[in-house]
RNA sequence: GGGCGGAUAGCUCAGUUGGGAGAGCAUCGGCCUUACAAGCCGAGGGUCACAGGUUCAAGCCCUGUUCCGCCUACCA
C-alpha cells in the first residue's frame, strides 16, 4: 500500500482516541513553569464533579482550545489550566440520593462518614467530565489538574477567609438570608431564581386595639402574619394622619402590635397598610431595626411552624397558610382576595421555594472588594468581550450587596472559626487553634457551616498555581491572559474572582474576560433535561466526530449570539471535514516522498493566485482570533478551503499536476500545493485538531506533531514576491469567463460532456493578452475545444453571448442553441442590467451627491455606469441580431 | 420597575468606522468530468419588523412603536 493512500472518506472513530493518547504521551499540552517564549494562559472554569458534558461545556472549551491551540501554535507557552469544582450543594445532593436509595439519612451516617462517602464518590464518578474534556481534544495541562478540595487550594481558602476576617471584611451576624428547607442550608442572593408566579393577594383586617375599624394590610404569604411584629404606614398618608389608634390586635394570635410610621411603605400599593414582620421578609427586617421591633420566627428551619406560631405551630408552612386563610375568613377579617402576580424565588440547586428567614450567618462585605474591581475594567486592566457585557458588570457590581457566604451543608471547606465554650468568643483561624484567643479557654467548638462553593471558585485563578505560595507558574502565568465564560456566570464567578484577585493579588485575574453565548436547542430554547431538548455532545461526536462538532460550535459562536444546535448543522460541517479529507487525499496523490522547496519561479496564475489568497486568509484568521471573532475565522476558512482551493485551484492545476505541461510545471504545482496544504492545515488545526494532525501524517517531510507547527506569520507571507494585484485580477478575469461559460451551458442546456467553441471579444489590448495568456486555463475549466481572441468584430451565426469584465463571451451553439431561449435568456439579463442602471443613472443626475459625496464614490458610479451601459449595448446588439435572424 | 439583545432569502444566521444586499442549508435544473454523489456545474428567491428623522446617500446613525428572548430587582 502506497504510503500516502488513504480511505476513501473520513472516519474520525479511526484517529481521534489515537492522536488524543499521543498528544498526551508526547506531553505536548504542558507548559513550562518558565522559559523565554511568552507565556499565555487560561483557567478552566471548573465543571462540577458531578457533572456530565452538556452543550455549554462544549462550546466554552472548544472556544479555550482554539485559543489554546492557536497561541502555542504562534510559539507561546501555553498553560490551560484545567481542573473541577466541588460544587457543595449540588455534590451533597448527589450523595444524599444515593444514601437515601440505601434507606439511609446524612444525619444517620455522621458528618464524617459522609464526607468519607463523598470523596469515595469522586473517585467513582468525579472523572467523567474529565474524560469528556478529552474527548472534545481539550488541550489542557492535565498534570496540573486542580480540585478545589484539594489540600491546596484548601489552604488558600482559609487563608483568604481568615485575612478577610481580620481585615473586617468578613462578619457574622443575625440576618434575613434565603433559607432553602429542601437544602437545608441558606443561600446567596445570587443563588435565588425567580419565576413569575401567579398567585394571590389577601387582604386582612387588623382591627384596631379597643376601638372600632382597623387598617386593611395585603400580603401574599398570609401565614407570615402570625410573625407580625407591626403595622406600618407612610409618615405623610393623609388617610392615616389623624389616626387616634396607635396599636392593633394581631388576628389568631391576639397579640398586641403597634402602628408605626415609616417611608419605606408605598401609599400607592393597595390600602397604604404594610403587616410588618421582620423575620420572614428582608423588607420588613429593615423596617424592624428602625423602629426596635422584635423579629418572631414562625417558620422554622424545616418548613415546619414554629412554637410561635401558636396554635398552628408544627404545620408545615404551606398547609398553614390555607389555616390561616380559613381562621381569618370566619373571624370575617379576610377582606378580599385578588389573583395577584408576583415573583417567587426559588433555589437554583433543587427548585424548592425559597422563604427569607431570620438566620445567624457570615456575610462579606462586598462593597469595598466591588470598587476596585469596577475601576479595573473601567481602567482597561481587564478588558470584557463582547464589549456591552461591561455594562451588566457595573451594573451588578455598583448595587451590590453584601455576601452570604455560610451554608449549612457537610461538603465543602469548614469555616475556620471556633467558638469557644467559656466565654463564647470567636476564634478566627487558619490552623485549628489551641486555645481561645480571648479567654485562654480550650474549649473551642469548630464552627460546622461549610463556605459557598464559590467562594474557593473566586480564588481560582491564583490558587490553582499555588498561592499563597509565590510560584514560579503564578510569575509566569498571573494575571491570565484570558477568560472564556458564559454570560450566566459573570456574577457567580467572574466578578468575585475579580475582587479577590485584586485584593489578594494586587492585580486583576485576567487580561481578557471573552464572554460566549448560550446554547440553546434548534428552536432557540434552552436546553434543559425537564424540557427533554438536551443534545448530548458525545452523541454527536459518536455520530460525526469531534472536528465536525467542534468546527459547527466555532462557526456559529458570534459575538452576542445564542447558537441553536442541531444536528443537522453539524452533519453540514461534516461534510466539510470530508471536503478536506478528499483535497487532501488528492493532493497527496501528486506528491512524492519529501517536502519540496518553496517555489520561487516558474509560477503559473493559479499558482501565484492560491499563494496570494493564502496569505491575505492567513492574516485574516489570525486577526480574527486576536479578537475572538472565532466564527469569522472559521468562516473564512470555509471559504478558502472549499470555494478557493478546491474549486478553483485544484481544479485549475490538473493539467500541470498530471504533467500535461511539462515536468518543469509539474514540480511547481506540487511544491505550490504542498506548501497550501500545509498552511491550511496548521490554520485550521485550532479548529479541527483530530483530522488535521491525521493528515498532517500523511503530508510528506512532516515530522512530529502539527501542534508543533508554527502559525504562518505575515511577514513570511507564501505570496512574498508575486504582484498581487496581477495575480488577482487575472484570475478574476478567468474566473470570470469561466463562469460565463457554464452559466450558457446551463441555461442553454448543453452536457458537460459536450466541449464547447467560444470566441473572446475585447477592445482593450491589455485584457486581450491575459486572455491569450490563459486561453488553455480557460478553455480546461470551462471545457472547451477552441477558443480564439479577437478584437470586437462581426458575431458568428448561432452563439450565446455573455458579457463579462468589458470582454464579450461568444459560446458557439451551431445546431445546438435554442434561439427562444437564448432571446428569453437575454432579455432576462437586459432587464436585470436596467434596473441597476436606472439606479445608477439616478444617483449621476441628483447633484447633492455629485457636489458632496467624495470623488472616489462619484467615480466608482460613473465607471459602473459606463460599465453597464456598455455591457447593455453589447447584448442588445446581439439580441436584436438574434431577433432579426428569427423572423427570417 | 431597570437593563441588555434580537427582528435581513423558505430555515439558521453573517453583514467592523453610512456608499453596488451575502453565506450555509433547503428548493429547481443539469452532471457517475479518474479527490470527494458527504460530490460537481448552474439557477431562482429579500419593502433588511413598522413609522418618522438626520444625510447627497441608511440594513448600518437618531427618535418612537410592535413582537420575541434574556438578565436584574426588597412593592407587600
Amino acid at each position: 500500500m502506497h504510503p500516502n493512500s488513504i480511505e476513501k472518506s473520513y472516519e474520525p472513530r479511526h484517529v481521534e482516541q489515537r492522536w488524543y493518547a499521543f498528544w498526551e504521551n508526547e506531553k505536548l499540552f504542558s507548559a513550562a513553569e518558565k522559559n523565554e517564549r511568552p507565556g499565555y494562559s487560561i483557567v478552566i472554569p471548573p465543571p462540577n464533579v458531578t457533572g456530565v458534558l452538556h452543550m455549554g461545556h462544549a462550546l466554552n472549551n472548544t472556544l479555550q482550545d482554539i485559543l489554546c491551540r492557536y497561541r502555542r501554535l504562534c510559539g507561546d507557552n501555553v498553560l490551560w489550566m484545567p481542573g473541577t469544582d466541588h460544587a457543595g450543594i449540588a455534590t451533597q445532593n448527589v450523595v444524599e440520593k444515593k444514601l437515601a436509595a440505601e434507606g439511609k439519612t446524612r444525619h444517620e451516617v455522621g458528618r464524617e462518614a459522609f464526607i468519607d462517602a463523598v470523596w469515595k464518590w469522586r473517585e467513582e464518578y468525579g472523572n467523567a467530565i474529565i474524560n469528556q474534556l478529552k474527548r472534545l481534544g481539550a488541550s489542557c495541562d492535565w498534570d496540573r489538574e486542580r480540585f478545589t478540595m484539594d489540600e491546596g487550594l484548601s489552604r488558600a481558602v482559609r487563608k483568604v477567609f481568615v485575612e478577610l476576617y481580620r481585615q473586617g471584611l468578613i462578619y457574622r451576624g443575625l440576618y434575613i438570608i434565603n433559607w432553602c428547607h429542601r437544602c437545608f442550608t441558606a443561600l446567596a442572593d445570587l443563588e435565588v431564581e425567580h419565576e413569575e408566579h401567579q398567585g394571590n393577594l389577601y387582604h386582612i383586617r387588623y382591627p384596631y386595639s379597643g376601638k372600632d375599624g382597623g387598617i386593611v394590610v395585603a400580603t401574599t404569604r398570609p401565614e407570615t402574619m402570625l410573625g407580625d411584629t407591626a403595622v406600618a404606614v407612610h409618615p405623610d398618608d393623609e388617610r392615616y394622619a389623624d389616626l387616634e389608634a396607635d396599636s392593633v390586635v394581631l388576628p389568631l394570635m391576639d397579640r398586641i402590635i403597634p402602628i408605626i410610621r415609616d417611608p419605606y411603605v408605598d401609599t400607592s400599593f393597595g390600602t397604604g397598610g404594610l403587616k410588618v414582620t421582620p423575620a420572614h421578609d428582608p423588607n420588613d427586617f429593615e423596617i424592624g431595626s428602625r423602629h426596635n421591633l422584635p423579629a418572631v420566627k414562625v417558620i422554622g428551619d424545616d418548613g415546619r411552624m414554629t412554637e410561635e406560631a401558636g396554635p398552628f405551630a408544627g404545620m408545615d408552612r404551606l398547609a398553614c397558610r390555607q389555616a390561616v386563610l380559613k381562621a381569618l375568613e370566619e373571624q370575617g377579617l379576610l377582606v378580599r382576595v385578588e389573583p395577584h402576580s408576583h415573583a417567587v424565588g426559588h433555589c437554583y440547586r433543587c427548585g424548592e421555594v425559597v422563604e427569607p428567614n431570620l438566620s445567624r450567618q457570615w456575610f462579606v462585605r462586598t462593597k469595598p472588594l466591588a470598587e476596585k474591581a469596577i475601576a479595573a475594567v473601567r481602567e482597561g486592566e481587564t478588558r470584557i468581550i463582547p464589549e456591552n457585557w461591561s455594562k451588566t458588570y457595573y451594573d451588578w457590581m455598583e448595587n451590590i450587596r453584601d455576601w452570604c457566604i455560610s451554608r449549612q451543608i457537610w461538603w465543602g471547606h469548614q469555616i475556620p472559626a471556633w467558638t469557644c465554650q467559656a466565654c463564647g468568643e470567636l476564634t478566627v483561624s487558619e490552623e485549628t487553634p489551641q486555645r481561645c484567643e480571648h479567654c485562654g479557654a480550650q474549649e473551642l467548638v469548630q464552627e460546622t457551616d461549610v463556605l459557598d462553593t464559590w467562594f474557593s471558585s473566586a480564588l481560582w485563578p491564583f490558587s490553582t498555581m499555588g498561592w499563597p505560595d509565590r510560584t514560579p507558574l503564578l510569575q509566569t502565568f498571573y494575571p491570565t491572559s484570558c477568560l472564556v465564560t458564559g454570560f450566566d456566570i459573570l456574577f457567580f464567578w467572574v466578578a468575585r474572582m475579580m475582587m479577590m484577585g485584586i485584593h489578594f493579588m494586587g492585580e486583576v485575574p485576567f487580561r481578557d474576560v471573552y464572554v460566549h453565548a448560550l446554547v440553546r436547542d434548534e428552536d432557540g430554547k434552552k436546553m434543559s433535561k425537564s424540557t427533554g431538548n438536551v443534545i448530548d455532545p458525545l452523541t454527536v461526536i459518536e455520530a460525526y466526530g469531534t472536528d465536525s462538532f467542534r468546527f459547527t460550535l466555532a462557526a456559529f459562536a458570534a459575538q452576542g449570539r445564542d447558537i441553536k444546535m442541531s444536528e443537522k448543522r453539524v452533519e453540514g460541517y461534516r461534510h466539510f471535514i470530508n471536503k478536506l479529507w478528499n483535497a487532501a487525499r488528492f493532493s497527496f496523490m501528486h506528491m512524492g516522498e519529501d517536502a519540496p522547496e518553496a517555489p520561487r519561479q516558474g509560477l503559473s496564475l493559479p499558482d501565484r493566485w492560491i499563494l496570494t489568497r493564502l496569505s491575505a486568509i492567513n492574516a485574516e484568521v489570525a486577526a480574527a482570533l486576536d479578537d475572538y471573532r472565532f466564527n469569522e475565522a472559521a468562516g473564512t476558512l470555509y471559504q478558502f478551503v472549499w470555494h478557493e482551493f478546491c474549486d478553483w485551484y485544484l481544479e485549475a492545476v490538473k493539467p500541470d499536476l498530471y504533467g500535461k505541461l511539462g515536468e518543469e510545471r509539474k514540480q511547481t504545482s506540487r511544491s505550490v500545493l504542498w506548501h497550501t496544504l500545509h498552511d491550511i492545515l496548521v490554520l485550521l488545526h485550532p479548529f479541527v485538531p483530530f483530522v488535521t494532525e491525521e493528515l498532517w501524517h500523511h503530508l510528506p517531510g512532516t515530522q512530529g506533531s502539527i501542534m508543533q507547527a508554527a502559525f504562518p506569520k505575515p511577514e513570511q507571507a507564501r505570496s512574498a514576491g508575486i504582484n498581487r494585484r496581477e495575480a488577482e485580477d487575472a484570475m478574476a478575469l478567468v474566473v470570470s469567463v469561466v463562469t460565463a461559460v457554464r452559466t450558457i451551458r446551463g441555461e442553454m442546456n448543453v452536457n458537460p460532456s459536450v466541449a464547447l467553441t467560444i470566441r473572446l471579444q475585447t477592445s482593450d489590448e491589455e485584457t486581450g493578452a491575459v486572455l491569450r495568456r490563459h486561453g488553455d486555463r480557460i478553455s480546461h475549466l470551462a471545457r472547451l475545444d477552441s477558443l480564439t481572441v479577437e478584437p470586437p468584430g462581426p458575431r458568428p451565426r448561432s452563439a450565446a453571448v455573455s458579457v463579462v469584465e468589458g470582454v464579450t463571451v461568444l459560446v458557439l451553439l451551431e445546431g445546438v442553441i435554442d434561439f427562444d431561449r437564448e432571446i428569453q435568456r437575454l432579455q432576462k439579463e437586459i432587464g436585470k442590467i436596467d434596473q441597476e442602471l436606472s439606479g445608477v443613472q439616478r444617483k449621476l443626475a441628483n447633484e447633492g451627491f455629485l457636489r458632496k459625496a467624495p470623488e472616489k464614490v462619484v467615480d466608482g458610479v460613473r465607471l459602473r455606469q459606463e460599465n453597464l451601459a456598455e455591457k447593455r449595448e453589447k447584448l442588445n446588439a446581439n439580441l436584436e441580431r438574434i431577433q432579426a435572424m428569427d423572423a427570417v
